[in-house]
DNA sequence: CTCAATAATTAAACATTGTTCAATTATTAG
DNA sequence: CTAATAATTGAACAATGTTTAATTATTGAG
């Protein structure tokens, strides 16, 4: 029997996500199951539902620090300085996050390419939102209506993830390589960005 | 014992697939199993695996039908007449296709938020390749060259089907109503076309 | 018509899965 | 030291997709 006193709650948490995140990201989703998490942390599954309450909640834990490492990686490619270039930052982050998607594809398809019978926690759902928010920022000087500014960011930044989404899964009619994903969200934005100028003009 | 005689093997598959298709859209992919759609058509799970091979040879076969019902939806949208009005088309193909996921959310969610085992079969991939012609149809006659036609309109119909996706499993930052979805995309159609006439002038 | 060959169908079994829970073991408090 | 408490386990459940040998139905040849 694994002693208690070898991890406090929160370090043997932290221990099973860890190892979690790295069964996924060596041999993808379908191999994250309770019996092989458990034997890889030397516990038992109960001792998961102990501590997740279900896989479920192991999942959405990992997806949460996904959902982090992304925003990580996006947020600090918007430099504060007024009179910056915003379409070239814009195309920074779309770039960051299908390369992000790629690198960490496994991660990524735990992340939107799974279907839990659970609903979301709230604060999962909160966590969603926030990744949102740093092209939301970089967009702020281009619109004076807060509801536009979200409209638009939030159709903008879906589309590229969509664009994502049907190369990596292949549900889309695209089958070559990552240039394709990239090339099309920058083709996208460019367009979207000038018609927005036009619109305003 | 089922009686062979009861349905040629044609008219049995065609007999299983309505019956899953039922199954789903009534209950939820989740509720889709081996022996559920046997016993709702009266036969065993064997005889499933000796028409599909595999359950997730029957989704391919829904998710064919689910393919091929979009696209019937989709591509009359488009008036053959020249001097139509191509930003009104795309508009309507795009709600048509939003409005399509909202009354065949089950159907739906089996085509773009399942994962399968196997690889799609190759005549999968094709009915996906073709899912997409219609819009390619619609803004032929904005582009010259065939590379740039196939690269927008592929960009655009992702990122449409990416506002659908987020708002329909909830993973993206769209909580509300359908009407943002609509709303979003129709936004996202106007300002991408209007930067396409201006790179273009 | 008979009966062997063939094809469809079934029943039963397997290996996995997530999950529950009473029993067991370890830790803490008094 | 002992009683209360909390963590951990092991075993069981129900359900899943899938395989396969045995069974049953159909066909075709003599």
């Amino acid at each position: 029997m694994a002693r208690r006193s070898d991890h406090s709650r929160e370090e043997l948490e932290e221990l099973a996500l860890r190892t979690a995140r790295k069964i996924v990201e060596s041999e993808g989703a379908q191999t994250l199951t309770a019996r092989r998490l458990a034997g890889d942390i030397g516990y038992t599954p109960g001792t998961l539902y102990h501590l997740f309450g279900s896989m479920d909640g192991v999942i959405y834990r990992i997806n949460a620090e996904t959902l982090e490492k992304i925003k990580e990686e996006i947020a600090p490619l918007h430099k504060r300085k007024p009179a910056q270039d915003i379409p070239a930052d814009i195309h920074k982050m779309a770039a960051a996050y299908i390369n992000f998607a790629h690198t960490h594809r496994e991660l990524w398809l735990l992340l939107f390419n799974t279907q839990s019978a659970e609903q979301p926690p709230a604060w999962y759902v909160e966590k969603i939102e926030e990744s949102f928010s740093p092209l939301e920022e970089v967009m702020k000087p281009l619109y004076k209506k807060e509801s536009e500014l979200k409209l638009a960011a939030r159709a903008l930044w879906s589309a590229i993830h969509g664009i994502c989404y049907l190369e990596i899964t292949q549900k889309g009619p695209m089958r070559k390589s990552r240039q394709n994903a990239t090339e099309m969200a920058k083709y996208l934005i460019t367009s979207f960005l000038n018609g927005q100028d036009r619109a305003k003009a």
